[in-house]
Order: structure tokens, then C-alpha cells, then sequence
DNA sequence: GTAATTGCAAAGGATTTGCTCTGGT
DNA sequence: ACCAGAGCAAATCCTTTGCAATTAC
């Protein structure tokens, strides 16, 4: 039931022709943990010197994030941004409204509790995203 | 440290002139509980027969969360989603990647967790989400 | 009276669409 | 040769800015 070995080509959206600009997305998202926007990639992408539009890149993130190859979410500034999806990620943060100061934070049990839950309803491939906001001290101080 | 007795007239940005148009706002935020982007409140405004213009709403909503009056998070179309801000939220789901299916989950103890770990880093006003991706079966079996 | 506020019109920034050209098979 | 895929240009959608008219105090 393991999905995550998978090599580069299985990130080859559409499925049906391997062009050189998919090769090039496919090994730029599998190289890195973190996620990044399409213009990130863009910008990526042609610093080492490939050859492909922009356009292009978001068709292929879309399609991949369709089929379930890429998990996606939203950015601040209204970005999408991308990354590979593993089984299970961690997203655990205690983020600070005012000044964004971030903590990471650690759930017991919550991996085991969201695997079960998960299975229970016969979810699979699961991902997960814990966040709290609130106010630090020195943003609420500087509210009054 | 409750600041949720808070009346309308908390809700209104600025603090300085208080106008037809931010109290009409405050208004439409504070009677609902669920995020609403400012389209969405434009629209209600609008059809209530209220005489506001988008940009006030937009810069109002915009004044209100960087003052930690409003929660806000962004939805899956790119829209900036506002809500009142109440000591806890909850938002627990399971959400297939595919065709989008949400399921209401309830993890044991978190509310009591996440204002234990708020409390210990001295935060306040607290908020929190949390989200389990995943494919269901149905859109597993699809991808086959 | 005067500075805060409104809101139109236009600008911006991310993403999508229309459509033609290119290149994989 | 055929058709999936690339990508330019233009269009869309949400949001912000510039700024003149309005209005609360």
C-alpha cells in the first residue's frame, strides 16, 4: 500500500508523452521537500538554463495535483503552492496572528489518530495539517 | 481575559469615524459564524439594500484582521475568507483530494491540547484548524 | 471646517483560456 | 503523419491603489 516509491517518471502528468519540459518539472519537485509556488519553479527552472514557459508549469502542477501526485495549498499572498505528497506529513504550527511568529507544536497521538480515522473511512494516501493562530504576548500588548 | 463579550461596535475598523457603511459590515459579521469572502458580503449587503462599494468592504475586512478582530484564511478559489474571531473554532475535516468529500472528524482532547500549548507560549485569542487530506475510495479507484 | 472615509476607475498579480506551432511516437 | 503538449497573448478573477467627492465629528 506504499506509494512513495515511485520514481521521477511517475510524476509525468497526462501520461501520455514524456517531453523534456515535463522531465525538468518532475525532477524539480522531486528534489525538494518544501513547497513552492509555479512561479517559484519558473524562476527555478529557468536559472538552470531549461527551457520552458510558464504556462506550461501550471497546466502540468494543476494536472498533477488532480491526479493526486502533488498536494497543494494556499499561500498568504494568494499563491498555490506544491509539493510531492508523501503518506503522512506534519504541518504542526502555533502561528502568531499579529507578528507570524511561528512554533512548531507537537499533538500526541495525533498521527495514530488520524491514520485511524482515516482507514476508518477508507481514505488512503493521507496528509495532514494542524494550525493554530493566535495572539503572542507582545501583539496583544500592542493592541491595548 | 474574555474578549468575546465584545458588542458590534468592536467590529469596527480605524476606531475613528463610525459610518453607515463600517457599522452595516460589522453587522453582517458579526450575525454569521461561518467565513464569508468579501464578494460574499458585498452580495448580502447588496441584496439587504445596503449602499456599500466593494472597496470599503475589502479595506474594512483587511483593517479588521490585521487588528485581530477577524480570523481569515483562504479558500480553495483564491478568495480571502473572513470571520469573526471567537476564543476557539474548531474545523475538523477529512476532505478527499479528489472529488472534494468532507467528512466531520472529532480528535479526543484536542481543544484541550491546543489551549494547553496556547497558554504555555503565552498565546491568546486563539483559533485553530485542522485538516486531514487523503483520497477516498472512490477516487482511488478511479486512478487505476 | 477638516481630516477620515467612501468608492469609482484603473492597476496589479496569480492563474486560465484560446489557439497555433512544435515535437514525441 | 498525427495528435499530445508547449507556450504566447489575451482574458479572468480577486484584491489593491490613486484620488476626487463625501461626511462624520
Amino acid at each position: 500500500m506504499n506509494t512513495s516509491a515511485k520514481n521521477t517518471h511517475n510524476l509525468l502528468a497526462g501520461g501520455e508523452r514524456a517531453t523534456k519540459q515535463k522531465k525538468a518539472l518532475a525532477e524539480m519537485i522531486d528534489s525538494s521537500d518544501s513547497f513552492q509556488s509555479a512561479q517559484d519553479i519558473f524562476a527555478s527552472l529557468r536559472s538552470k538554463g531549461e527551457n520552458i514557459g510558464l504556462t506550461t508549469i501550471y497546466s502540468q502542477l494543476k494536472l498533477l495535483a488532480a491526479q493526486g501526485e502533488l498536494d497543494y495549498m494556499k499561500s498568504e499572498s494568494g499563491e498555490t503552492l506544491y509539493r510531492k505528497c508523501s503518506t503522512v506529513q506534519h504541518h504542526h504550527h502555533l502561528v502568531c496572528r499579529g507578528c507570524k511568529t511561528t512554533i512548531e507544536i507537537e499533538p500526541p497521538g495525533f498521527e495514530e489518530w488520524a491514520e485511524k480515522v482515516a482507514r476508518e473511512n477508507h481514505f488512503s494516501d493521507i496528509s495532514h495539517v494542524i494550525e493554530i493562530t493566535g495572539l503572542c504576548e507582545k501583539c496583544l500588548s500592542h493592541r491595548n
